[in-house]
DNA sequence: AGCTGCATTATGTGTGCACATATTAACGTG
DNA sequence: CACGTTAATATGTGCACACATAATGCAGCT
């Protein structure tokens, strides 16, 4: 029931082009012919070859050079798009009721791997916040956060054990870019404790720093419980 | 020195509109202008400001629907996108020399684990293979693989001592889509062998599955070294 | 009121054209 | 031959226009 598209819209050709690809009938390297040619060869204009051969070049495909032409990738890069949603939201997918509890707040200086992650002096005051959310009563995740307060005006006032600082950020903070790291960790005697879980488990664990401009807003750790997996498409 | 956009190109446009989404200018859920005002306001072409509002659409900033118009998203989605590379490649990012061993080869029947999420029959027989991947000398990953024969012409043949097999069916094998799950193990006696690590340690570990229309190519299981994490940009 | 169908409207896409820009090949000069 | 300059070329972008498509709401009917 797949409706053939036309090769004369860009979905069209973006298809066939991709067929020509993934099947090998262009080589990874080869030269392709240019814009030109093949609106002539799919009769349509320039413009929606372009549009096909854009996409193309995004998903990383085909390299493209002004001039020099166009060419199908030497190492096809596979591209992973990961949607991290706020953290309610992705217990709620699993349709698991959510939970959230704040475990501590706090207004002190960050340990010296986090002001200076974040390019902070290192007696700065920061916002400090731990808390668990669960699905279904069950410990999901630890954030352990740390909040630029000069950064985030009016942070000081919200009531953090009502609204979880992730979602709160989210909706508040505004910010430009971020860091993420994913890792592996042993979860050691106090995570354990915190997550219900076996001190020798190994645990998902993601980093996070958002900035706004360049200034810092905020850095957090997310120790997910035993288990976890995430996954995407290709 | 940064140099300021022309708002009558797409870029100025999309930058325009990005700063207004992020200083709140224009509050998440709420309409915004249409495509046709926009372009007024601009003075540019309504291509344009589809252009730039297409990028921003994509990024997960904007809801889009015709006739309704175009809403600020009510959860800003944080996309990441995670490039991977071949493996070689990766090692080599990190000025690190590149070396591989294959540590075992067979074909035989793959475990019903591996062959029922490839949608294969228990006793079709595929290609095994399990490899190590060194970074300077020392162990960077270990490659755990089983390849389905039918799906890859020619593979018997391989000499996969020579090249990996990650690096030789990315050039080899065309697929279309994947599955890709990230994931945090104890390394256990085994593992940690391979990898000369502690079996008590955490191991980052990454399963994919990739398919060619419907049909299934390879599983294949990263266990990195304990230390590994993957970062990237928001 | 409740339903149907049509007009309206915003986005989605295609076309033909123009010019901008990056890159390479060809050329000419010393 | 080595070099800098110039011309040719493929992609990148912008514009004015047109029509397609999906969603919405209104008008009119029962």
């Amino acid at each position: 029931m797949t409706e053939t598209l036309d090769t004369r819209s860009w979905r069209g050709v973006h298809v066939e082009l991709l067929r020509r690809i993934q099947t090998k009938e262009w080589l990874p390297g080869a030269p392709i012919p240019n814009e030109a040619d093949l609106a002539i060869e799919f009769g349509c204009a320039r413009t929606t070859v372009n549009r096909a051969m854009r996409e193309l070049a995004e998903a990383g495909l085909i390299d493209r050079k002004r001039r020099a032409g166009t060419r199908v990738a030497l190492n096809p890069v596979s591209r992973v798009v990961l949607d991290i949603p706020i953290i309610r939201l992705e217990v709620e997918q699993r349709n698991a009721s959510w939970r959230y509890t704040l475990l501590e707040r706090a207004v002190c200086p960050a340990p010296v791997a986090i002001s200076s992650r974040l390019g902070l002096d290192r007696e700065t005051a920061m916002l400090h916040l731990s808390g668990l959310h669960f699905a279904d009563n069950k410990p999901f995740l630890h954030e352990d956060r740390w909040i630029n307060l000069s950064a985030v005006p009016g942070v000081e006032r919200v009531d953090f054990s009502a609204i979880s600082a992730n979602e709160w950020l989210l909706q508040n903070a505004r910010f430009t870019h971020g860091d993420i790291t994913f890792s592996a960790e042993v979860a050691g005697e106090s995570r354990a404790g915190l997550l219900s879980a076996d001190p020798a488990a190994a645990i998902f664990v993601v980093d996070r720093i958002t900035w706004d401009q360049g200034q810092a807003i905020t850095s957090v750790r997310l120790s997910y419980a035993p288990g976890y997996d995430l996954h995407s498409k290709i």
